[in-house]
DNA sequence: ATGGGTCATGTTCACGTAAACATCGTGCGA
DNA sequence: TCGCACGATGTTTACGTGAACATGACCCAT
């Protein structure tokens, strides 16, 4: 708790891990030769590289990141921030950089931030430029929006989720074209207009699928109806879901994910309505729970493995570079059509 | 790729980042004093700390890890293995772990073993060995079956889901009482017995969930009808439901988690079968979906909060205090009852 | 044959921090 | 009044690595 604690918090490891030095020592070189072995170099007679490789199998070394980071100034690990791996989308993004980021040979250090107030988001930052990280990847740049919060200058940042008036380089799905396949889907079935259960409204992915939805229903001449909003969990589609039930000539709704169009369907469901005789919905993800339910649901799959590769790639390019490229980069998303979309009802 | 491209990889950092010297020359002390004021030691005249902690300010002065961890020995970060963030108990206790860790003032890293091939968890392990962590948490204990894996032995574990025979500290849900409120719930509602379709048979919790069910039929005297195998997803679920769904009798199905059960409700209200008319269908780990699907689902709900916050605890014990706690604590969740649970129909 | 170039290897040093030890002043008890 | 303990601060050093530079052997072209 206070400087005391700390100093017995000092956990000696018993054996001392074995340093270069005692590598070289045992196959009798010099510690800068096994440290051109470690790094492959290309200046090491054969003979003696298997000398050393050897010493090290037998000594168990592994190299000591500190010391190597602090003489070379890079940590090979990225920063991630996020608010937490609860949404379906964040966990995947999460996961899938995570093994971008482990294939090219970086870890990756998560951060959560708990809440966007200042306090909050500022520690998270803290924690991560204390802590040792070449990149920051931000995953809901909305964080970045917390008033005075300034990055620190020197690390490159890309985002997934941002928008591009902020100054990073940012990697994400076509938010507009999956909500333009949506709404074009269901205007082709012959709805006359959809509705529209937005995610909140500090969310810049929710905000462009609003956006997208909006201008496909003008380009086809279709009536906007008043949109909603939800904060992306079932429950808040359900409220919404509740809402729509009672209105009547409401025959095609598209949740801006699966988990506010699964709380929808619940309320349509209760209110008598059937699906998708009555009413069509559409949600946005594609989580694997959507092709089960009954009736499964017609959605939206991001490819996050595209995305998180683009999203590695550019972060190690900047890193390695150290320029930063003002890409942004969309990745397209794919319709998942299913059992809960249909023609509307013919009293419609 | 090479040596050669990783030479160029230096990423300079144009305004060298300020030292301890620098702060000290600014505030006219040595650096010794500056480390004193960083680390909160008591012995500092409060004038000069506030004259070593306005230089911190002016410079932008940030501890640089490398060089701390190099001297100390600690890096005040953690290791995480799982098989990804695929499944929800897995990104539910990863969210959990990094908040209770960051409260701890630890950060994690994260490292997803991609297959259970030697290789791929070697690869893991010594990325994490390599890389800095002062503890390693491991989320599904199945990876250190993997033969001839050594573990460091200087770097305590603590591990979720695994089992008591493996040589480290255990912390988990009670998966046994799970599985036995969910058995006594069917029974009690008057079933005659109860089928389970378990998750994969290399993992632990799935393992101990079957058991469970096993026992508390035999307890109650009920038939313990053949056990149906599942991998977690809602497609091995759906696989099994429709077996089930072809055998009269079934009454109550358990399936070890809720996207499985999701999978057989599927099959089942393909197969015309009422839920919960006539059948029961339960399942595990209340992914926020259950409660909103139609009918919602009964299922068993695991504390994760609690389950970090023992799992970090834990690690941190070891950490700071160097020995190994035997302890094995196990978390006790709790059954959700909800409308896919009801009577068997009065036929029998 | 001799000088210059190349290759394998060694030596020295810097990175930024905290521990260990040294120094200096100050206050207090005998 | 003297000596000693203690508090504030400075000095030296180790941590493990990789860069820069140094050394020596050997080869090839003139």
């Amino acid at each position: 708790m206070d400087g005391a604690t700390q100093k017995t918090a000092a956990g000696r490891r018993s054996p001392k891990r074995p340093s270069m030095a005692d590598v070289a020592a045992m196959a009798g070189v010099s510690s800068q030769t096994v440290s051109r072995v470690v790094n492959n170099r290309s200046n090491v007679e054969e003979e003696t590289r298997q000398r050393v490789l050897s010493a090290m199998r037998v000594l168990g070394y592994r190299p000591n990141t500190a010391a190597r980071a602090l003489v070379t100034g890079q940590f090979r690990t990225l920063g991630l921030i996020s608010f937490g791996l609860g949404s379906f989308g964040n966990a995947r993004t999460v996961d899938a950089v995570t093994k971008a980021a482990q294939r090219a040979g970086y870890t990756v250090n998560m951060i959560a931030v708990e809440s966007q107030t200042e306090r909050a988001v500022h520690e998270a930052f803290d924690q991560l430029t204390v802590q040792a990280v070449d990149g920051i990847v931000v995953i809901e740049a909305q964080i970045l929006d917390t008033p005075a919060l300034r990055l620190p200058p020197d690390v490159p940042v890309v985002m997934a989720d941002g928008d591009v008036s902020l100054r990073h380089p940012m990697v994400d799905t076509d938010q507009a074209l999956g909500a333009r396949l949506v709404t074009r889907h269901l205007l082709g079935l012959g709805h006359e207009t959809v509705w529209h259960v937005a995610g909140p409204e500090d969310s810049y992915a929710a905000r462009r699928r609003a956006e997208s939805w909006h201008a496909t229903l003008k380009e086809a001449d279709a009536a906007v109806p008043q949109m909603l909003f939800g904060d992306w969990s079932a429950a808040s589609g359900y409220e919404a879901g509740r809402v729509l039930a009672r209105r009547p000539g409401v025959t095609a709704v598209f949740a801006a994910n699966d988990q506010m169009a699964l709380g929808v369907m619940r309320a349509m469901i209760q209110a008598g309505r059937r699906i998708p005789d009555d009413v069509s919905i559409v949600g946005f993800d594609d989580i694997e729970e959507s092709a089960y339910l009954s009736p499964s649901l017609t959605t939206v799959r991001q490819d996050f493995d595209v995305l998180a590769e683009r999203i590695v790639s550019l972060m190690i390019d900047q890193i390695e570079t150290g320029t930063a490229p003002a890409a942004t980069a969309f990745v397209a998303p794919q319709l998942i059509v299913r059992e809960s979309t249909g023609a509307p009802p013919p009293a419609g």
